[in-house]
DNA sequence: CATCCCCGTTGCAACGCTTCAATCGAGGCC
DNA sequence: GGCCTCGATTGAAGCGTTGCAACGGGGATG
């Protein structure tokens, strides 16, 4: 076919198009009322189907007028190539699953924007599901995506009994990776982060700014992760030769509950017996240095370093903005996609148990 | 085929399924390694293909024997079906795409939660993608989305201005509906939620409580739905005989913002020049609580009450809880299923611009 | 006992795409 | 000038599933 002909051909069919979309060559006779498929697109550009996907898939091995030639069909047409056809023949598709446990937790926003980033990078994309936690609705979403055939699963866990189950019905045959949940039983990359570190950066924060009577507040102890910042606070103080002055565990690790921890503490630190505070979260410090800063004659942090944990939007967005033990949210999605590609890619690879260490940010609550 | 011989072959493949997977019957000789396809299914369960697909989709056809003798099949092999095939014969997929501006924002998290809720109840499921925002990732996500074939797509959009372009570029066929955004220009549905009533809503409940003397604090009028809520305090006042004693407007609408204001707003307070303030979010009112707390002399909600707009977890989570304005959230998301759903049943549609009505919750920082 | 009917089951084609071997044509080389 | 090479293009097969028309057999009916 020449140019001059297919031009002419390009325009007539355009001119089709635009008058009456039923009548588009090729059109599909039964299901999808969709309408274009590359054969459309062939047709109009003169070429056969397999040269179109070519342009779409190995343009190298395609001549520079073809290209533009079927590029201007593609346009001139809307084609939007059939994702499921395609998954359909490349036996997987280019997505990876993320199952979140908590949307309001900014962490696993995090680890989800850090997923995306990674994914971005070798070209696939990721498909979010948020399960609130609830089994019933973590095993839905990894049937479902089983399903659709994803090149893998992250997955991010509150409850370890919630991994057994899964990993008991789950059929999925790509890689399942476990996000914020550390397990080192060998069937399975994790990803977590190190709160022991953590807890025992937070304590040493408050010891190089030359505070030597500190108070940890936590949380019930049943959280695993609160009960391992305890530790890391302890054994930072220990390697100073210290001891916490106090341990608190109020019922639950938000605003209010730091308040009244605050209200109760604020006596003794007017009496100096504590001079620096770690709270297992920024809403607990937040909670905390509010109710300091009711009580005269106490101030932050010039009587008192508080620090949190999680950097949380609070830490920053408050009159004294909060110093904060950061976990290193993006960097965890993009490890676990890593580890995703880099299992799916090698038969032969061995699991891992990673395990990334949180950062302290300093901002106002614990100058000096 | 009797039962005696069907069973025996159940038992025959299943060894052989165990010892060695790839030597199952009718394995796939290209593509996946994926392995079990429902001619396998088929073969096992001593039926043909069409057999185990009626099963999966049209139960009520198929006798009971034959029913239980295939899912025992399914079990044994761990059959999964594959979405892409499934996908590519139906013309669509059985997902929805939701994608979301701002994943830090709870109003946003409500609206998947909603959007999940009545997709659930339709055999729908939902697909969310997160663009932050940005307008080049919305454009990847809609494209992605709609080379998956999602029946529809839902989106969150800020600007106005995004709309605008996504909506020239998308080659989407089925619906596009808009969320937390109000365009009444008929080419597309949208959901929104109406911050005129909202601020309307707030004054009123200050003015029921027996309050007189109201500020409203705001924030830049170029955020529209703040200016919108503004509209609605003076319209509420109005029809009351009154004006708002002050109109602040803060720089942004944070907790710091607030609690500078509240800093601000304190002696006026205490002068007893104002009884009532309706702040535009709740981090903004829970700064000027925080604020108001630390001054002497001004109690809350005795002196003065304080209603904030979201209904954060910044809502309830404080020594003061905080009324405010609640957004429907969920109720957006689903409604938009909805409407997406019945666009895409009914080619007669007419698009459609809900408006949902935001609601008051009552707690501490405005009893009287 | 023959006929009809209906339930349960089946074979075939089609969904839209990619891959791979085969083909074509234009130069380059001897 | 004939032959070979190599890049560009193509036809056919196949991915795993579903829908549909057709089929077979057993029970009810006359």
């Amino acid at each position: 076919m020449d140019k001059v002909g297919s031009v002419a051909s390009l325009q007539a069919a355009y001119t089709r198009g635009m008058t009456s979309a039923t009548t588009a060559p090729g059109a599909t006779k039964r299901g999808a009322v969709d309408g274009v498929g590359i054969t459309d697109v062939a047709a109009l550009a003169g070429v056969s189907p397999s040269t179109v996907s070519n342009v779409l898939n190995h343009r190298e091995r395609v001549a520079a007028a073809t290209i533009e030639r079927v590029e201007r069909a593609i346009e001139l047409l809307g084609y939007v190539p059939n994702g499921a056809a395609r998954s359909l023949v490349a036996g997987h598709s280019r997505s990876i699953g993320l199952v979140l446990s908590d949307l309001g937790n900014s962490l696993f926003v995090d680890i989800a924007r850090g997923a995306e980033r990674a994914a971005d990078e070798l070209g696939l994309s990721v498909v979010l599901a948020n399960s609130d936690g609830r089994l019933e609705r973590e095993d839905r979403y990894v049937e479902l995506l089983t399903e659709s055939r994803v090149r893998g699963l992250l997955l991010t866990l509150n409850d370890e009994s919630h991994f057994r189950e899964i990993a008991a019905r789950s059929r999925q045959r790509g890689p399942l990776i476990l996000l914020n949940l550390h397990a080192d039983d060998g069937r399975f990359c994790t990803v977590s982060i190190d709160n022991e570190a953590g807890g025992a950066l937070a304590a040493a924060h408050l010891l190089a700014t030359g505070r030597r009577r500190l108070a940890f507040v936590g949380g019930p102890d049943s959280l695993q992760p609160i009960a391992d910042r305890r530790a890391g606070v302890r054994r930072a103080l220990a390697s100073a030769g210290l001891a916490a002055v106090a341990e608190i565990g109020p019922e639950w690790i938000n605003r209010a509950d730091g308040w009244q921890v605050g209200r109760m503490l604020a006596p003794r630190i007017a009496a100096g017996e504590i001079d620096g505070v770690v709270a297992a979260s920024d809403l607990l410090a937040a909670g905390i240095v509010q109710a300091l800063a009711e009580t005269p004659g106490i101030r932050v942090p010039e009587d008192v370093g508080v620090i949190g944990y999680d950097n949380n939007q609070a830490a920053w967005d408050a009159p004294v903005p909060l110093s904060t033990v950061a976990q290193p949210g993006e960097a965890l999605g993009e490890t676990g996609v890593r580890l995703l590609v880099a299992e799916s890619d090698d038969p032969t690879h061995r699991h891992q148990a990673v395990r990334l260490d949180p950062t302290v940010v300093v901002r106002r609550s614990t100058e000096r």
